[in-house]
Formats: C-alpha cells, sequence, structure tokens
DNA sequence: AAAAATATTTAGGCAAAACTAAAAATAGTT
DNA sequence: AACTATTTTTAGTTTTGCCTAAATATTTTT
C-alpha cells in the first residue's frame, strides 16, 4: 500500500464518520487538497484492490478490508502523537504533522512494541480513541458541548477541530483535557455558553463549544 | 529532498568512506539494486542541485552542502536505531530496514527531542557515531581485528559489516559490543584467530575478524 | 597500439500520481 | 419537464524515478 493510498483510504475513513452514506468525490479532493480527476484516478485503483467500493457518480464507501486498513493508519497515527507529547514533550498543537508522516511507517512490530512501550492507551492527546491491534476501540457517548444543558456537569474530553490555532486558544484559556465544565447559560440571542471550569466563569462563543466533546453523564 | 535523493546522498556518502576520490556509477547502482542508467539520470538532477560534484565518466563526489545533507540523514538512521534498540527492546540485528524508513521523517524538532530523550548518544547499536546537529561525530582510532597484532588485547567495539546473519552469528559466540578481546594466535595457513573473550578462548575465521573493529589501544 | 571487455551515458518508454480542459451525469430550480 | 448549475468522469499531459536497448567512453588485455 503506497503513502498515497493510505492517505485516501484514511481521509475516507475519516469523511465515512460524519456521512456515513458514502463520501463524495469532490469531499476526498477537498480534504485532500487535490483535484476532483485526481480523486476519481484514484477510487478506481482503490476499488481494483477491492478496498472501497465504488460506483461511478454514487461515492465511495470502505470495504471491511479497506476499513481495516484506515483503522490501522488511525492507529499508528495516534500512538506516534501519544508518544511525542508523553515522551518527547511536544506540546498538542505541535503534533499532527509529523504524526502525519510517521503513520506510514510499515512495520507491525514498531507499531506492537511502541504501543505496549507507552502503555497501551486507550486515548491520544487530542482525546481521540486508539484502535487496538485488531481495530478496536472504546466508543464514549460523547456530545458537543454545543449540545450541552444548563446547569448540568460535563467533562472535557475531547476536540472536534484539532487544528493548531484552535488548540493554542484552549491552552490559553487553560481549558484542558479532562476538566470538568459546568454549563451556567446559554445566551439565546449568539449561542455563546457561559461555563465555570477551574473554579473560574469563561464566555464561549458557539463556534468554541461546537468544537469541544463533552461527557454526557458526571 | 525526496526519499530517492536522499537515499542517492546516503550511499555516496557511505562509498565515499571507502574510495575518497570519487564514487563510481555502478558501484551506486549496485548499493542501490538499480540499473547504472537510473544512477545517471539521478546524478544529473543530484548536481543541479548543488548537492554532489558530477563529471560525465569520471565519477561522483559530495559538495559541502551534499556532505552535511548525508551526515543528517545519517544522524536519524543512527538515532532511531538508539531509539529501537533502548527504547522498544529491538535486538540490533531487527533493526535496520525500520531505520531505513524512519530515516527519512522531516522534522528538525523531531530528531531534536529524540536525541534530547536518549541522552545524546555518541554511538548506534553497531558501534558507528552518531552525528551532532552540525555534523560533528567522533572519530576512533579503531582497526580491524584481522590488523590486530598477536599477545595484544583490544576492545571490540563496531562491526563493519552490520547484516542481520552476522549479528546473530556474533550473539550466539556471545561476542558483544565493548568486550575485551586478547588476541592469542594467529594461524598463517588461513588466517583464522584465536581470542580469549568473556574469559573463554575462541577462534575465528579471516572473515568474521575482518568484520570486527576493534580500539587500538586496551 | 589495437582489440576486447567493461563501464557509463543516451534515447526512448513505462507506471504512479498529480494536473487541465472538455464531456457527461446528476441535482436543483423554475 | 426543461433548463441551469454543480459534480463527476474522461482524455490527454506532466513529473519523478525507474526500466531496456543501443551508443559511446574508458580500461584492460594482448
Amino acid at each position: 500500500m503506497t503513502i498515497s493510498e493510505e492517505n485516501y483510504i484514511k481521509v475516507i475513513y475519516h469523511l465515512s464518520q460524519v456521512s456515513p452514506k458514502g463520501v463524495t468525490t469532490n469531499a476526498i479532493a477537498g480534504t485532500l487538497d487535490t483535484k476532483a480527476s485526481s480523486v476519481t484516478d484514484m477510487l478506481k485503483k482503490l476499488a481494483d484492490k477491492n478496498w472501497v467500493s465504488y460506483q461511478k457518480y454514487q461515492g465511495v464507501s470502505l470495504t471491511e478490508s479497506g476499513l481495516l486498513k484506515a483503522k490501522m493508519v488511525v492507529r499508528k497515527h495516534r500512538l506516534w502523537e501519544v508518544f511525542l507529547v508523553e515522551k518527547l514533550g511536544f506540546a498538542w498543537d505541535e503534533v499532527h504533522d509529523i504524526a502525519e508522516e510517521l503513520e506510514h511507517i510499515q512495520s507491525d512490530a514498531l507499531i506492537g512494541r511502541l504501543d505496549e512501550f507507552l502503555g497501551y492507551p486507550s486515548f491520544d492527546p487530542h482525546g481521540d480513541p486508539i484502535p487496538n491491534a485488531k481495530g478496536e476501540m472504546v466508543k464514549e457517548e460523547r456530545i458537543l458541548l454545543s449540545e450541552a444543558q444548563r446547569n448540568h456537569t460535563y467533562r472535557f474530553i475531547g476536540v472536534k477541530d484539532s487544528s493548531p490555532g484552535f488548540l493554542q486558544y484552549l491552552d490559553k484559556q487553560k481549558i484542558a483535557l479532562g476538566a470538568p465544565i459546568e454549563l451556567l447559560e446559554i445566551e439565546p440571542f449568539d449561542h455563546s455558553i457561559c461555563i465555570r471550569i477551574n473554579e473560574q466563569e469563561l464566555v464561549l462563543s458557539q463556534k468554541i463549544a461546537d468544537n469541544l466533546y463533552v461527557l454526557k453523564h458526571v
């Protein structure tokens, strides 16, 4: 499997999470920053190799073997991110691009030993679950903070947007993974919210609340 | 710099150690397992980018910037080997191919932090010196065991051949890096030698002795 | 020094993965 | 249902890094 093929499979996997009935050519092109015609070419190749099922003009979805391939790439990406943060001391906003390269190293022995070295982590530094060697991962009952209810308390467990800009904003506001968040107020006009975190009150815009995953109960 | 370009530069660097007056097209082709015509193509490209000086039919040598590039690839390769052995518990005969992939990850920050994490090692698991960020590395007064003198004691500090087969042979004979070796006898007929190592006597063929680096004094 | 052997380069092609431009299919709108 | 807009595919190119086969240099042998 080439690096390019792995990247396509991974992107199709991520886009499938949002639109499970089929991923469009344009969506893939947009994510990978290529042209739609290039995507069509690659989809044919991936279909030939039985990693996606693809009908002209109807979008694609991963086959069983494609899904496993995708999960293995995601597994590698997230394990490397844990390594970069936990062992090398990188900040959570610095690791994505490096992991993007490391995820393509081909060695099952390597990734198995890395997993062991890291203590078999279940989540990466952004709160995303790490598939095990079989592709299984924990599934949490998480919601977006923008969908949460007034006067309830949640736990901040992940980000939807993991771009450096957003992560740096969270650092600045001292909003860290695992923190309890109490939803104090929802402003009807602009959907901004007021929360209590670290014993302080904080106002977050809808856009921010829309990118924070919280645990439903407690 | 592409992966292919890095591999060429690295191979030219290694071959230069043996033949400093110029590396031949065929030597490169042999090492990289490609055809001479492919090498010629690449040499032109590398010359255009000023990483090698190349005269038709006269072989190549690295320019100053090419030499630094090569040392940085070697640095990455050897640091990753240390990581694989020291941190992930791989054996010294298992790490070459994985490091061959890892050496192409592009991130100065990564390699700097990896170096720090490993405690700024000076040698890789095979006893080869690791260049620092400037390309400097320690130079030892080492010789081959086949060039050593009778009744002198040496220290085993490196291997010339680092193929898995040879390394496994050394493991089997309990010949480990750092061990003192006393040269007891040189057999004139086949140049095999008798040594004392780990309080035991051992006979080594010329081929073995020809691939072991030892420290000259003590 | 000429002939033979070897090494290297040139010329022409191929496959992967991207591109542009044009054609075809689908979706949306009146 | 027809027209328009959008999406997707096809067709034809480009670039990178490799290949084979043929031509040219260099080296070795006689």
